[in-house]
DNA sequence: TTGAATATGGACTATTCAGTCCAATAACGA
DNA sequence: TCGTTATTGGACTGAATAGTCCATATTCAA
């Protein structure tokens, strides 16, 4: 670990690299002489900070959670169909910028490194664990606040959503397309609302059947 | 192109070989050495049928796409729910047969193949198309039959099923557990089910609020 | 049966790449 | 300031690997 405040940076930049060469090109396609030409670092500073090629590569995924869960605003942990509305058009919204390069930043590791290394596939999963877990405190927070059935199930409804947006984001990658996602997140925001209790004053909401199909179209 | 049954024989075992090595420890650690032994066959076989390691590589796309097509059953394409369901199940099946190793035969290649070599980017958009068309195929026969809405959008609904399919492969493959697929598929088939049109033969079928619950309990 | 086309075996090459090593320089605390 | 520790530069190594080449063996059609 690097103590002087250039070490840091030193770091920094190794990763940052790493992680936008991986994100161009995929893993196999980056090796450590990319990394230090594109960091403008020496193999020494690297294998200073990092024990292997395969330390740096999760250190990309550390990097990469971070990235992602920085895009979740706070709200979301407090509970409202806005607040993950806002969540999935920003993800749309994302992946149009990125012009449907490169897939998810953390999903897509997972079919390079899973099967190759143990560490990193642990590493992976408790990312999405980190990333889920806004979605669902908003989740319970919306039963606390009656706006969700006590029935349904936060974890469930969690891990559905995450398995559209990872989807939405390889059909969107492979087919260069980011309304592939906007199509999943679609329907996988009308399959939460599904979820939701009727009060009166919930009236506001469009009714079951009006979203759906509203959702469907905009694909 | 192998113009004997020998020929024939040779190649497709390569293929084959490489398709297991690649699920089994993933395409970077796949190398050609590595294949020629598994396949039990030399150097110049491999170079006689393919021109690089990346036409090869190709192939296997072409080969896992026919994997996953053979797992479809014809009758979905006829359109029921009840073919839905059995296609959702034995992709949970298949999954545990594989204790939820190497992921989706297909969409682990994306993240894999798709930035490093656009040829095999394309390809595995295809593969999608392929694999989405049974799917549409019944839901499209479920409208004219009356089973579904006409309103519904079919290529929408078959793209959030295939995201969910993907995303649920890939949770699985990262957390070790076909019940991320399982979670990930039943909220799909509760999705598609809010499309259904009520008549009065149809309520044999559960209640949607009774179909979600079930839904999301079985995961 | 025969010979042309096809398939096979495996040695060889040139390159790439992860990882090592050590000398030189910069930062920092006392 | 000075000495210690942290950082940097880059040459070097050994192993792995994609791809080439040619001699040999097998297949198949006439």
């Amino acid at each position: 670990m690097p103590r002087t405040r250039k070490g840091h940076e030193t770091r920094a930049r190794i990763v940052a690299a790493t992680s936008e060469l991986v994100r161009d090109r995929g893993v196999v396609n980056t090796s450590l002489d990319d990394v230090i030409e594109r960091a403008a670092v020496s193999k020494s500073q690297l294998y200073l900070y990092f024990d292997s090629r395969d330390a740096l590569l999760r250190e990309v995924i550390v990097r990469n959670t971070e990235l992602v869960l920085a895009g979740v605003a706070d709200d979301l942990e407090t509970g409202s169909w806005r607040a993950i509305r806002a969540w999935f058009d920003s993800m749309v919204e994302f992946q149009k910028a990125a012009r449907s390069r490169g897939g998810c930043p953390v999903g897509s590791l997972v079919g390079q490194l899973a099967e190759g290394d143990e560490f990193a596939r642990k590493r992976l999963a408790q990312s999405f664990d980190r990333w889920e877990e806004p979605l669902r405190a908003g989740l319970r927070a919306m039963k606390t606040r009656g706006t969700l059935r006590r029935s349904a199930d936060v974890g469930a409804m969690a891990t559905a959503t995450m398995a559209s947006i990872q989807g939405g984001l390889i059909l969107s990658q492979a087919r260069r397309d980011p309304g592939q996602l906007a199509i999943a997140l679609n329907a996988a925001y009308a399959h939460l609302r599904e979820g939701r209790k009727l009060t009166a004053r919930a009236n506001s909401a469009p009714r079951p059947t009006v979203a759906r199909k509203r959702a469907g179209r905009r694909a």
